[in-house]
DNA sequence: ATGGTAGCCTGGCTA
């Protein structure tokens, strides 16, 4: 099987991108993040005719992700359990999980944080604490089966997935706090997948001002974090770091993971 | 080059 993971920074804007990367690629389970438009408006249609199934969860103008699947899309859930809201009372679409086949996987696009001590990086704390409390509940209903969390974590695991640590200092991505949360998801016994290094690069995304992917000016911060039977399963993780070149690109490229499932 | 780029929906927000 094989599952990839992608911001696509607008699915309408990257509608031509998205269907010929599926199609020369041909993941199992594709999931996406910052649709930026409403569930109704997914384009459903055409990539159903490529032969996926989905379940999209957007919100409209910012977040939105989705799941899309061609070995199927049963158990769906929409939002995290307890997922804290932005202001509280507004549940973003930041989370939408489904069972494809035999994997258990979650779509997520962790909330930005913006600045350290900013009420939007304590959001983003909050919320990693109701993942790590869902991945509880899902990893104790199927403990075997294998499971990942996949999408933009917003967080840089260590330093060497920074282009530059210094330009980073006191920034959000890179705090102790947010590492310590990737850490408890680590204590709950999942383990990071880390995609093959192409072009001397672990990153996946590059911002779009200044050149920074020409730079190498990058950063790694979509992750696969899978259970045990996952990471035991997997043959395959890389970058597709073709995929930023040219005109039309995601400011992140896709991570792709193949396992034996 | 006195911030830079892209995408949303129209001057500003978000990343």
């Amino acid at each position: 099987m094989r599952i990839a993971t992608w911001n696509v920074n607008s699915v309408g804007a990257r509608l031509p991108r998205l269907l010929a990367w599926l199609d020369n690629n041909r993941p199992d389970v594709l999931a996406l993040q910052e649709l930026k438009c409403t569930t109704a408006d997914f384009p459903a249609a055409a990539v159903a005719e490529l032969g996926y199934e989905v379940a999209a969860h957007g919100g409209g103008r910012w977040n939105g992700v989705a799941l899309l699947s061609r070995v199927g899309l049963a158990e769906v859930s929409y939002d995290l359990p307890g997922q804290p809201g932005f202001p509280e009372t507004e549940v973003e679409p930041r989370a939408v999980g489904a069972t494809c086949g035999g994997l258990r996987v979650w779509s997520l696009y962790v909330p930005n944080g913006r600045e350290p001590g900013h009420p939007h990086y304590e959001y983003k704390l909050a919320w990693f604490q109701a993942l790590a409390a869902a991945t509880t509940l899902e990893l104790a209903t199927s403990p075997q089966r294998p499971f990942a969390l996949v999408g933009d974590f917003n967080v840089a695991p260590t330093d060497a997935d920074v282009w530059d640590p210094a330009v980073f200092a006191d920034s959000t991505h890179v705090t102790p706090a947010e590492r310590a949360a990737l850490a408890r998801l680590l204590d709950l016994g999942l383990t990071d997948i880390k995609p093959r290094a192409l072009k001397g690069e672990p990153y996946t995304f590059w911002d779009y001002r200044g050149g920074s992917f020409y730079k190498g000016q990058g950063m790694r911060i979509d992750l696969v974090y899978g259970n045990a039977a996952f990471a035991a399963s997997v043959t395959d993780a890389y970058v597709d770091r073709d995929e930023r070149k040219g005109t039309g690109a995601s400011d992140h490229a896709p991570v792709v993971v193949d396992i034996n499932v």
